[in-house]
RNA sequence: GGCCGAGUGGCGGAAUGGCAGACGCACGGGAUUUAAAAUCCCGGGUCCGAUAAGGGCGUAUGGGUUCGACUCCCAUCUUGGCCA
C-alpha cells in the first residue's frame, strides 16, 4: 500500500489519498488523454467526401498562432461549433469540421527583426503549441485537413487566386467578372471599342451602317502603352499611385480598416502617395450589398457591412474655375441644395490645388498641405476637433446661378471619398456649417423644414443648420419643390445642360492589397525593363520567399525583399531582364479562401476539386468573433464572388449562417489583458479541472453571443456536476460500475425528466442556447443521484445527450457500461412528448392579474373543470365577493385569471 | 456625434405576453469527520410581522397598451461594443 499525492478535484488543495481505495475517482486527466488518443488513432472524425449522407459544414474562424497561445475566448466559439458538429454527426450528417492556421502576419516578422529568428521557425513553434492546446480540448476536428496559410502548398493557391484577379475584368453589362483574355479577343475582333473615357463598349451592331460612334477608338489604333494602360484600368488587381496610410514604425502601409488598430497600438500613421497593388472590390459593391439578403447572419453584422459599403445616390456636378480651363467635379447626395452652395472645399491632396492657388496664398497652402499629410483620415474627420482650412485665392462658378464662390482646402474633405471635392452648403450640412461659422463664410438657407415653425425661422436667419428634408426656398425656378422632387428635377436639368449627371457613390474603396513586408505571400508578378508587368504562369507557382536574415524594411518604404538581389532579378527565357514585385500580400489574403482549401487540402493539381466543392459548399455554420464583421467577411465574400463568376465555386455566398461568440472578460469584469493581469490560461484550467469542465463552463457562462466575465468558481461548479454524474455510475472505490446501476425500467418521474431533458437539450442545441441545456442536464443528474436503483438504459441515453458537451467523460462512461466502440456516431436520442408530460400541473389563480391561490389539476383537465376548481378556492371567493365576474381567462398549464367588473 | 446591444438577488444567469429569480456560484445553518477537504440535508429578493402565520413592495427610471408586462410601445438615465 502506498501513499501518493493525486491531483483530483481540489486544485488548490494537495492531499494524500490511499490509492487502492480510490481506483474509481473521476481522473479527468487520464480519461481525456485516453480518448483523445483513441479519436486520433481511429480517425474518428475524418469527413468522407461524397458520402450519401447529407453533409454539414461547421467552420471555425481559424486562429492566428500567436506566441501567447490560446486565449479563453478561442475555445468559446470552438466549443459551440464542436457541440453542433458532434450533434449533427449523431443526427446522421456527414460532418466537415476542420481547423487550420492563419499564420502569416506581423508579430512573427517583428520578432524576426528583433532577434533574427526566421518567422517560419517562430510560426511553426507557435502552431505546434497552439495545436497541442486545441487538441487538449478534445474538439472533433478532422486533423488530416489542417491548412497553414504559410505553407507553399497552400499559398501556391492564394497566388493562383491573385492571378485570377489580375487576369480578370469586370463586365459592367453582365455585372460579373470575366477573363481579361476574352476582353482582349473582343477588342481585337472589334466587337468592342474603347470609349473616350476609357471603357470598353459594345461595338455598334451594324457598324457598316452606323459607323463608329464619335470618339470611340479601335484596339488597333492604340499604342502599346495605351493598350497596357487600358488593361491595367480593367484588371481586378491593378497597380496605382495612391495616398496610403504609411506607418513608419511598422514600416508598412495599412488598409483604412487597419489604421485604427495601429493607432491604438501607438503607431502613428501618415498619408503618403505610393505605388501600390489594389483590388477592385468596388466593382462588387452592389452585389456585396444585395446578396446579404440571402445569408442568415446577425442583423447587426449585415448592417455593418451595408454601412461599410455605404452606397449613396446623388449627382456629380461640374464647377468651372474662374479664370482657368479646369473643371472641378463634386459629388453630392443633396443636389437640391445647389443654390445654397456658398463656397467649395477641396481635399489638400486634390491635384488641381497647386494650379489654381494664387501667389499670395501659395505659402499658406503649402504649409497646410504639409500639416494635413501627417494626419490620418481618422484624425481629419474627427468631429470633436476644430475645423481648419486655407483659402486658395481662386473662385468657382456655381453652375445654377453663375455666382462666384471661394475655393478653400480643408482636411475634413478626403481625397479618397467621392471626387475629393465638395460644394459646401453651410445652411444644411453640419460640418459645412461649423466651417462657415469659423471662417465667416456666407450661409444661404435653401431648405425649409416642414413642421417646426421655430426651427424654420432660425434656419432662415442662418442661425441653425438643418440637414433634413423639406421645401425648397431661395432656389430660383425650383423654389417650392419638396426635397425628393427637387433632387430628381435638378439632376435631369444638370444632365440636359451638360453640367452634371446622376451618380452613385460608395464609401467602400478599392482594397489596398500590398504590404511592404517579408512575411506574406509574394506577388507572382514581374516588372519588365520597359515598365510593363507580366504575371507568372500558373505552372510556375508557388513563388516562394527567399531566405534571408535581414527582415528590416527600408526607410524608403520598400519591402525587405527589395534587398535580396538574387531573388529580385530574373532573366526571362527570351533574354529580357525583369524584377520581381517586392510587395507581399496582406494577412487577409490567406484567410479569404481557407474554407475552400479544407474541402481538398492535399490536392496539388487544383485548389480544390469541383465535385468536392459542389458536395460541401456552402458553409452551413460559421462561428467566430464579431471583430471580423467587415474585414475578413467582406473580403472573403468578394473573392468568393470572383470565383463564382469564373465558375470555380457553385454558390454565390460562402457562409450560410453566421454566429458571433461574445467576449469573455476577466474575473474583474474588465477586458482580459496582460497589463491588467486578469488573463486566464486555458492550459491551467484544463490541468486543474479537465477539458470537459472547461468546455462545459464556457457554455454554461451565459448566452453564446453575450459578453460575460470569467469565474474560476463557476468552473468548479460545472466540475462538481461532472463529478456527481461520475458518481452516479462509477464506484469510486473499485472503479467498477456502481452496484445501484441496474437493468431496471425507469420509474415514471425519471422517465419524464429524461425525456424533458432530451427535448430541451435537442432544442437548445438547435438554437445555440447551450447554457440552458446544461441547466437541464444538471436537473436530471440531481434527480438521478437520489435514486436507489439507477436505470441503466436511462443513464445510457443521458450519456448520449451529454456527449457533445463533455465528450471524454461521456465516452469513458459509455465504455464502462459495456459499449465497445465510440459513441460519436450513436443515433441521437429521440424524445417522446407523452413521456415528457407532467401528470398533474399546478396553476396559479389570479383575480385581476394578482395571484390569489394555486390549484392542482390533471394534465388533461378541460377548461370548465379548471374554472370550477379556481372559483372554489377560498381566497378567490373572498376577493370576488360581491363583484360581477366579467370573464375567466384560462391559459392551460399556466394560470387562470378571473376578471371582475 | 451616429449605429447596434444590454440593464433582473451578493454574483453568472433563467423566464420573450401568462406563477419573476430555473440552474450554477458565493453565503448561513446542520449531518459526516479527531480535524479538515470532498459529500449529503436545510435555508435564502426585499420590507413589515416574532425567527411564525400572513401581507406590502419588487426586473434601471417615468409614462402607456393589455384581463395580465422582465417581455410590446414612448421618453429619460446608465453601461458595453462598433463606427466617425
Amino acid at each position: 500500500m502506498s501513499f501518493l499525492p493525486i491531483k483530483r478535484n481540489m486544485p488548490s488543495f494537495r492531499t494524500l489519498i490511499i490509492m487502492d481505495e480510490n481506483k474509481g475517482i473521476y481522473n479527468f486527466n487520464e480519461i481525456e488523454k485516453k480518448w483523445q488518443n483513441f479519436w486520433e488513432t481511429n480517425k474518428t472524425f475524418a469527413a468522407k467526401d461524397n458520402d450519401p449522407k447529407p453533409k454539414y459544414y461547421v467552420l471555425d474562424m481559424f486562429p492566428y498562432p500567436s506566441a501567447q497561445g490560446l486565449h479563453v475566448g478561442h475555445p468559446e466559439g470552438y466549443t459551440a461549433s464542436d457541440i453542433v458538429a458532434r450533434f449533427k454527426r449523431m443526427n446522421g450528417f456527414n460532418v466537415l469540421h476542420p481547423i487550420g492556421w492563419d499564420a502569416f502576419g506581423l508579430p512573427a516578422e517583428q520578432y524576426a527583426v528583433k532577434t533574427g529568428t526566421h518567422p517560419a521557425i517562430t510560426t511553426q513553434q507557435n502552431i505546434d503549441n497552439m495545436r497541442r492546446q486545441i487538441k487538449a480540448l478534445g474538439f472533433s476536428y478532422d486533423w488530416d485537413r489542417q491548412v497553414d496559410t504559410t505553407d507553399p502548398n497552400y499559398f501556391k493557391w492564394t497566388q493562383w487566386i491573385f492571378l485570377k484577379l489580375f487576369n480578370s475584368y469586370f463586365d459592367e453589362t453582365e455585372n460579373k467578372a470575366k477573363p481579361i483574355s476574352e476582353l482582349i479577343q473582343n477588342l481585337e475582333k472589334e466587337k468592342f471599342y474603347i470609349s473616350p473615357d476609357g471603357r470598353p463598349v459594345n461595338a455598334n451592331p451594324i457598324p457598316a451602317v452606323m459607323g463608329i460612334p464619335v470618339g470611340n477608338r479601335k484596339w488597333a489604333e492604340l499604342t502599346k502603352q495605351e493598350q497596357q494602360d487600358f488593361l491595367n484600368n480593367q484588371r481586378l488587381a491593378y497597380e496605382d499611385e495612391v495616398a496610403v496610410n504609411w506607418c513608419p514604425e511598422l514600416g508598412t502601409v495599412l488598409a483604412n480598416e487597419e489604421v485604427i488598430g495601429s493607432e491604438r497600438g501607438g503607431h502613428p500613421v501618415i498619408r503618403k502617395p505610393m505605388r501600390q497593388w489594389m483590388l477592385r472590390i468596388t466593382k462588387y459593391a452592389d452585389r456585396l450589398e444585395e446578396d446579404l439578403q440571402f445569408v442568415d447572419w446577425p442583423q447587426s453584422i449585415k448592417k455593418l457591412q451595408t454601412d461599410w459599403i455605404g452606397k449613396s445616390i446623388g449627382a456629380e456636378v461640374d464647377f468651372k474655375v474662374d479664370g482657368f480651363e479646369e473643371i472641378i467635379t463634386v459629388f453630392t447626395t443633396r443636389p437640391d441644395t445647389l443654390f445654397g452652395a456658398t463656397y467649395m472645399v477641396l481635399a489638400p491632396e486634390h491635384p488641381i490645388v497647386d494650379d489654381i492657388t494664387t501667389p499670395a496664398q501659395k505659402q499658406a497652402i503649402e504649409d497646410y498641405k504639409k500639416l494635413a499629410s501627417t494626419k490620418s483620415d481618422l484624425d481629419r474627420t474627427d468631429l470633436a476637433k476644430d475645423k481648419s482650412g486655407v483659402f486658395t485665392g481662386a473662385y468657382a462658378i456655381n453652375p445654377v446661378n453663375e455666382i462666384k464662390i471661394p475655393i478653400w482646402i480643408s482636411d475634413y474633405v478626403l481625397i479618397s471619398y467621392g471626387t475629393g471635392a465638395i460644394m459646401s452648403v453651410p445652411a444644411h450640412d453640419d460640418r459645412d456649417f461649423e466651417f462657415a461659422k469659423k471662417f465667416n463664410l456666407p450661409i444661404i438657407p435653401v431648405v425649409e423644414p416642414k413642421d417646426d415653425k421655430a426651427i424654420a425661422e432660425k434656419v432662415e436667419k442662418g442661425e441653425y443648420c438643418f440637414s433634413g428634408e423639406g421645401i425648397a426656398i431661395n432656389s430660383g425656378e425650383f423654389t417650392g419643390l419638396p426635397t425628393a422632387d427637387f433632387k430628381e428635377k435638378i439632376t435631369n436639368w444638370l444632365d440636359e445642360k451638360g453640367l452634371g449627371k446622376k451618380a452613385v457613390n460608395y464609401k467602400l474603396r478599392d482594397w489596398l492589397f500590398s504590404r511592404q513586408r517579408y512575411w506574406g505571400e509574394p506577388f507572382p508578378l514581374l516588372h519588365l525593363e520597359n515598365g510593363s508587368i507580366i504575371a507568372l504562369n500558373e505552372n510556375d507557382l508557388p513563388l516562394t520567399l527567399p531566405e534571408t536574415d535581414n527582415f528590416k524594411p527600408s526607410d524608403s518604404g520598400q519591402s525587405p525583399l527589395a534587398k535580396i538581389e538574387n531573388w529580385l532579378n530574373v532573366e526571362l527565357p527570351n533574354g529580357h531582364k525583369a524584377k520581381r514585385e517586392t510587395n507581399t500580400m496582406p494577412q487577409w489574403a490567406g484567410s479569404c479562401w481557407y474554407y475552400l482549401r479544407y474541402l481538398d487540402p492535399k490536392n496539388d493539381r487544383a485548389a480544390w476539386e469541383k465535385e468536392k466543392e459542389k458536395y460541401w459548399m456552402p458553409v452551413d455554420l460559421y462561428i467566430g468573433g464579431a471583430e471580423h464583421a467587415v474585414l475578413h467577411l467582406l473580403y472573403s465574400r468578394f473573392w468568393h464572388k470572383l470565383l463564382f463568376d469564373l465558375g470555380y465555386v457553385s454558390t454565390p455566398e460562402p457562409f450560410k449562417k453566421l454566429i458571433n461568440q461574445g467576449m469573455i472578460l476577466g474575473e474583474d469584469n474588465q477586458k482580459m489583458s496582460k497589463s491588467r493581469g486578469n488573463v486566464v490560461n486555458p492550459d491551467k484550467v484544463i490541468d486543474d479541472y479537465g477539458a470537459d469542465s472547461m468546455r462545459l463552463y464556457e457554455m454554461f457562462m451565459g448566452p453564446l453571443e453575450s459578453t460575460k466575465p470569467w469565474s474560476m468558481q463557476g468552473v468548479e461548479g460545472v466540475h462538481r456536476f461532472l463529478n456527481k454524474f461520475w458518481r452516479c455510475v462509477v464506484d469510486e472505490q473499485t472503479g467498477k460500475l456502481l452496484s445501484s446501476v441496474k437493468d431496471v425500467e425507469a420509474d415514471e418521474e425519471t422517465q419524464r425528466l429524461l425525456h424533458q431533458s432530451i427535448r430541451k437539450v435537442t432544442q437548445n442545441i438547435e438554437t445555440f442556447r447551450f447554457n440552458t441545456a446544461i441547466s437541464q442536464m444538471m436537473i436530471f443528474v440531481n434527480h438521478l443521484i437520489k435514486l436507489e436503483a439507477k436505470p441503466k438504459k436511462a443513464i445510457e441515453t443521458f450519456i448520449l445527450i451529454l456527449s457533445p458537451f463533455a465528450p471524454h467523460i461521456a465516452e469513458e462512461l459509455w465504455h464502462l457500461l459495456g459499449n465497445k466502440t465510440t459513441l460519436a456516431y450513436e443515433p441521437w436520442p429521440q424524445f417522446d412528448e407523452n413521456l415528457a408530460k407532467e401528470k398533474e400541473i399546478e396553476l396559479a389563480v389570479q383575480v385581476l392579474g394578482k395571484i390569489k391561490d394555486k390549484i392542482v389539476v390533471p394534465f388533461d383537465a378541460d377548461e370548465e373543470e379548471i374554472k370550477q376548481k379556481a372559483l372554489a378556492c377560498e381566497k378567490v371567493a373572498s376577493s370576488i365577493a360581491g363583484k360581477e365576474i366579467k370573464k375567466i381567462i384560462v391559459i392551460k398549464s399556466r394560470l387562470v385569471n378571473i376578471v371582475t367588473g
